[in-house]
DNA sequence: TCTATATGTTATCATCGATAACATAATGGA
DNA sequence: TCCATTATGTTATCGATGATAACATATAGA
């Protein structure tokens, strides 16, 4: 028990590595995330991050994790919409990436997926994946391929939309640019 | 004059930096980039490498320029052929992109693009881009919002297979997932 | 020739990821 | 309840890195 100050035990450090690793994300890009500033920004000493992180590239994999997650969050709720499913889809996929650049820069841009270690990362951007290419393949008399097709034209365009070379990029142009068939 | 051993002034300093550069860009991706390294490999002093770029990321800027210059070969190549010139220019792209990882990682993921510093990567990336954008857009009755699609779709796949995320991925696979349109 | 400039070198620094050795808390069986 | 094991934290330390300052040498032009 503590006394007064901060207990020995933090009890909740591996989530909080996280949080303050999603910060250093968006702040300047994955090679921001560092492990001494964030266990400066918690409190602790870098060295207790090593108890739950086996070095930074898995705490990279564990930012990119969550990212999976959140991303098949969002095209979760997009898909609700009865209208037109593909193009919502692709404007929240467009729009993760511009909310969270340096989260998706890192999903994709950091080669962590080509990689087989962390297979929790694998599997969570496989199930993000699936939402996107099920519904994109819906559409009677459409094969597989040209569901990858419609899957790679919104990725691309989330891309391009990141790296500034479409100019400013809302919703309404988004659904625009996915609108043609 | 040098008595027998190396010269004190290498000459070509600057150049052979960006050899060795993308020499470890292929190596170990963006993050194996190192001013030392490339020093060592070159046989000078690290701190020589500082009077010909200001600091480390003006070196990945220098890369990944020279990347775009080289897919802007490879475009134009392409674009020779007369047949269908759109379909080998995305399976240019998209070789580019497997042939040369980490340097498109570097141009792309990195975050280089969207700064407004390195103007010499900015057009470089522009020449490039317009090549393909030209062609996309180049038949009867099509809007540019269409060749931006067709763009999309190319460095979307382009993303997508160096990911791993669409198994083995050929010239003709390539080929095959751009002629639906 | 002589001087300014370009280009290289050798310290030196702060920061980073990582590890070892040690300290303390939490847990669970005897 | 006590004690041993395990989980989780700390401090000290290492080697590598980017960066800069102070100094050395080559090159070029007046």
């Amino acid at each position: 028990m503590s006394t007064a100050g901060k207990p020995y035990h933090h009890g909740n450090l591996k989530e909080e590595v996280i949080r303050a690793g999603l910060a250093m994300l968006e702040e300047g890009g994955t090679e921001a995330v560092s492990i001494r500033e964030a266990a400066r920004r918690i409190g602790v000493s870098s060295a207790a991050v090593f108890r739950h992180f086996a070095n930074r590239e898995s705490v990279l994999a564990a930012l990119a994790t969550r990212g999976f997650e959140s991303l098949a969050a969002d095209l979760r709720e997009a898909r609700r919409s009865d209208d037109t499913p593909l193009q919502t889809m692709g404007v929240a996929y467009v729009g993760f990436a511009l909310r969270q650049p340096g989260l998706f820069r890192l999903m994709f841009g950091g080669g962590l997926l080509s990689q087989d270690r962390y297979p929790d990362l694998r599997s969570a951007s496989t199930t993000a994946f699936s939402l996107l290419e099920e519904v994109a393949g819906s559409r009677a008399g459409h094969s597989r391929d040209h569901a990858i097709a419609r899957w790679a034209r919104v990725h691309g365009l989330a891309h391009l939309a990141l790296d500034g070379l479409l100019g400013e990029v809302g919703p309404e142009r988004v659904r625009e640019l996915l609108s043609n068939d």
